[in-house]
DNA sequence: GATGAATGAGGCTTCATTCAT
DNA sequence: GATGAATGAAGCCTCATTCAT
C-alpha cells in the first residue's frame, strides 16, 4: 500500500545534457570520470574561478584539448562535477536501509546516511553551495531537480513515520530541509562543530531532536525502543567500520 | 545578576585590518559604505569572480583607482562586504528585543530578527555563503570570529531558557548552529521553502520546532502563554510593520 | 704548457634559469630567439620600462600570451635578452685568434674583436648598463657570471703577455677592466667619442695605449715588429671585411 | 698666458630650463633641492620608472601635488636631478687644487678628486648612465653639455702636461674619456673591482698606467719627483682626511 | 603656496578556447 | 581520438597628473 516512491528517471542526473564530440558511449563515460574527478577535487580546494582548465588537465593527466571533446565549456564541467557529486549523496542515500521496515529506524538511517557522506567528502557539499552560482542560470535548475529528488528519498521516509503515527503530521517539504540542512551543517560548518561533537554525536544528537520535536506518544515509546535496540548493538564489539 | 553582554569590542569587526591610503577617518568611513554597497550588490548577483572593479566603480560612482586607495586588493573590497554585511546582521540581532525579559520571548525575538534580516537581503547570506573561500586563507579567520560573535548573541538567550528551566540542557553551541542554519536556510533554500511557507510562517514554525524539542515541563507551559499572548497581540490590527 | 681555455660550461649563459612552459627543447630554443631579438632590440631603443609586452610580441610575430609560455615575467624576457646578448660578445671573443700564437697578436685581436661587436651592437652595450637594474636582484647575479666569464677570455691574453715578459706585471683584473671599459666606451660616449675616431683608430690608439703603459722592453720591440707587420697587411688592398 | 677656461655660464647648470609656477627664486631654489635630493636618492636605488611621484613626495616631506608647482612633469624631476648631480661633479672637481701649479700634480688632482666624488655618491654615476635615457630626447642634450663642461676641467689639465712637454702629444679627448671612464669605472663595476683595490690604489693605480703611456723623458722624471713628494707626504701622521 | 583625494588611461598577466599535427 | 602550442580578450592594479579646498 506504499506509495510508488518518485522516481521514474529523474532526468537531472542525466549526463546527456552535456554534449560531446565523442561518439564512443562508454569511453565518453571513463573520460568523463578521470575528467570529473579532478576537476571537483580542484573545484573544491579552490573554487571553481581559481581553477584553470589546464590544471584540470594536468591532474587529470590528459591534455587541455582532450576536456573539449567531452565537455563544450567549463561551465560543463562544474554541471558534471555538481552531478556527479549528487549522484553519488542520492546513490549512498538510495541504498541506506535501515532495520528492516521499521519507520524510525529507516528515517535515522537516512539521516546517518546523509551526514556520513557529508563527512567522507565534505569539500563536495561546499562546492554545491559555493559553485552552483557560476553556472548558467538555465544548469542551475538540472542542479535543482537533483536535489529534490534526493530529497524525496527523505521525505518518503518522514511520511512514513507519519503515516505510521509516530509523527504529529507537520509539513513534510519543511521537516525534510531541516534534516538536510543539518546534514550539509556537518560541512557548512565544521569549523566550529567539531568543536563539540563527533559525527556519531551529530547525528544522534540531530535525530534525537528531530524526534523529540515531532514524535506522537505512541512515536516516544517506538523511539525508546529504537534505542534499547541500538545500545545493545552498540555494546557490541564490532560497529560501524570506520568510513 | 545577568552575565555581561558579550564582549566589549569584537575585534572581528575593525575594518582597519584593511589598509587605506586615506588617513581622514570619516572620509574613509564614508568611502567605504559608497564602494562596498555597490560592491555587496554585485557581489550578491554575480558572485565574486563575475564582477569586476570597474563594474564596482561605476556603480559605486567613483573611479576606479580610488577603490584602491581605500582597499588594497579586490579581495579586501570583499572582506569589508562580508564584515559590513555581518555587521548588519549583528546590529539587528543585538537591538532585537523582546517582550521584557522573558527568556522565551526573547528567543523568540533573536530568531525572527535574525530570518528576517535574512528575509530582506538574502543575498547577503547567499554571499556569505558563496565567497568567504574566496578569500585569503588569513581574512577567512575574521569573518569566522565574526560569526561567533554574532552566534553568541543567540547563544546567551539559548542558555537563558536553561538556566530559567525551561529547556533540558543540551550543548548550547549546537542548539545555536540550529537556529543559526534555520535562518540561513531561508536564503540558501528559498527558492523551495517560499513555496510551502511565508517568513511568518517560518519563523513560527522553527520556533515551535525548537521549543518542542528542548521544552521542560515549565518551557512548555510558559511557551503556550506566550502563544496566547502573541495572538491577542496578532489579533490587534496593527501588526510588525513591513521591514 | 698553457692554462686549459676557461671552464668548460658556464652556467652563467644557461637560459635554463627561465622556466618556460613548453617542453619540446627545440621549439623553446626557437621561439625564445625569435621574441628576444624583437625585445633586445625594442629595450634597446626604448629601455625597458617604455617597452611593453604587446610591442614585443607585436615585433616578434606573435601573441601576446604566448611570450609568457616562454617566459614567467617581463623581467625573464629582459634577463633572457641580456644573456643572449653577453653571449654573443662572448662567441665572438671566443673565435677571435689573432696571428698564431704571439700573445701581443691575440691580445689585439681580442680588443679588436670586442670593441667591433660593440660597434656592430652598441644597444647590446648600452642595455647592459641601462637594463641590468631593471632585473630582479637575484637575476643580476647571472649577468655578473657571464661578464666575469666574457672578461676571462681577455684576462688569459693579458696574463699570456706578462708570463712571455712582453707586459711588466700588474693587477691583471684591473687591466681586464681597463680593456673593457675602452669597448664599452666605444658606446657608452660614442656621442663624442665618433667625433675624434673612426673605430679603426680607436681600437689602434686604445692598444697602443696600453701597451704603452705596460710593455717591458722586450715587450716594446714586440710591439714594434707587430705593427710593422700590420702596416705590411694594410697596405695590401683587402683589408677586415665591414662586419 | 693660459688659455680662459671655457666656463662663461655653461647653460647646461642652469637649472631655469625647467619651468616652475612659483615664482619666488629663493623659495624654488629651496623646494627644488628638498625634493630633487628625495628624488635622486630614489631613482639611484629603485630607478626612474619604479620610483611614483607619491614616494618622491613622501620622502621629500612634502604633498604630490607640491612637486608639480616646481617642475612639470616626472621627467623634469629627472633632469633636475641629473643636473645637480653633474653640477656637484663639476663643482668639486673645480675646487680641486692640486700642489701649486705642477701640471702632473694639478692632473693627479683632478683624478683623484673625480674618483672620489664617485666613490662618495656611487649612484649618482650609475644614475646618469642607467637613467639619461628615460630623458625626453631634448632633454639629453643638457645633460651631454654639462658632461662636455665637467669634462673640459680635466681636459685642460691635459693640456697643460702636452704642452709643458711633460706628455707626448694626443688627442685631448680620447684622453679626457680615458681618465673619466676610469672614474666611472669605480662606480660602474665597484662590485668587482673593489675586490681588488681600494680607492686610493685605484686613483694611484690610474694614474700610473695614464702617465706611463704618455709621459716624454722630461714627463717621466717629473712624475718621479711628483712620487717622491707624495711619498714624503704620506709618511707624515695626518693624511687626506677621510671623505 | 600647499595639500592630498580623485582620476582614468594603460600595462602586465591569465586563461578559456581553438586548431594544426 | 589525442595533443599541447597558440591565441587574444579581458581583468586587476599602478601611477602620473589634476584640482577643489
Amino acid at each position: 500500500m506504499k506509495k510508488k516512491p518518485v522516481s521514474a528517471a529523474p532526468r537531472s542526473f542525466d549526463a546527456t545534457v552535456v554534449k560531446s564530440q565523442v561518439t564512443d558511449v562508454a569511453l565518453v563515460q571513463r573520460r568523463r570520470e578521470q575528467i570529473v574527478a579532478a576537476a571537483v577535487e580542484l573545484f573544491s580546494v579552490q573554487g571553481f574561478y581559481r581553477t584553470t582548465m589546464q590544471e584540470i588537465a594536468r591532474k587529470a593527466g590528459v591534455s587541455t584539448g582532450l576536456i573539449y571533446q567531452y565537455a563544450e565549456t567549463k561551465e560543463d564541467v562544474l554541471l558534471l562535477g555538481l552531478m556527479f557529486v549528487m549522484e553519488r549523496f542520492r546513490r549512498e542515500l538510495e541504498s541506506s536501509r535501515g532495520e528492516g521496515t521499521e519507520p524510525l529506524s529507516r528515517l535515522y538511517a537516512a539521516l546517518d546516511t546523509y551526514c556520513r557522506v557529508v563527512d567522507r567528502h565534505p569539500e563536495a557539499t561546499v562546492l554545491a553551495y559555493r559553485s552552483t552560482m557560476s553556472l548558467p542560470r538555465e544548469y542551475r535548475e538540472y542542479i535543482k531537480q537533483a536535489e529534490l529528488a534526493t530529497n524525496e528519498l527523505i521525505a518518503e521516509r518522514i511520511r512514513a513515520c507519519i503515516e505510521a503515527g509516530l509523527f504529529r503530521d507537520a509539513k513534510v517539504e519543511l521537516l525534510t530541509y531541516r534534516l538536510v540542512l543539518h546534514a550539509h551543517g556537518w560541512s557548512l560548518k565544521h569549523w566550529r562543530l567539531s568543536e563539540f561533537a563527533t559525527i556519531d554525536e551529530y547525528v544522534d544528537e540531530g535525530f534525537d531532536f528531530f524526534v523529540h520535536a515531532l514524535a506522537t506518544r505512541k512515536g516516544k515509546s517506538q523511539y525508546a525502543r529504537f534505542r534499547a535496540s541500538r545500545a545493545k548493538q552498540l555494546s557490541k564489539p564490532v560497529r560501524k567500520a570506520a568510513g
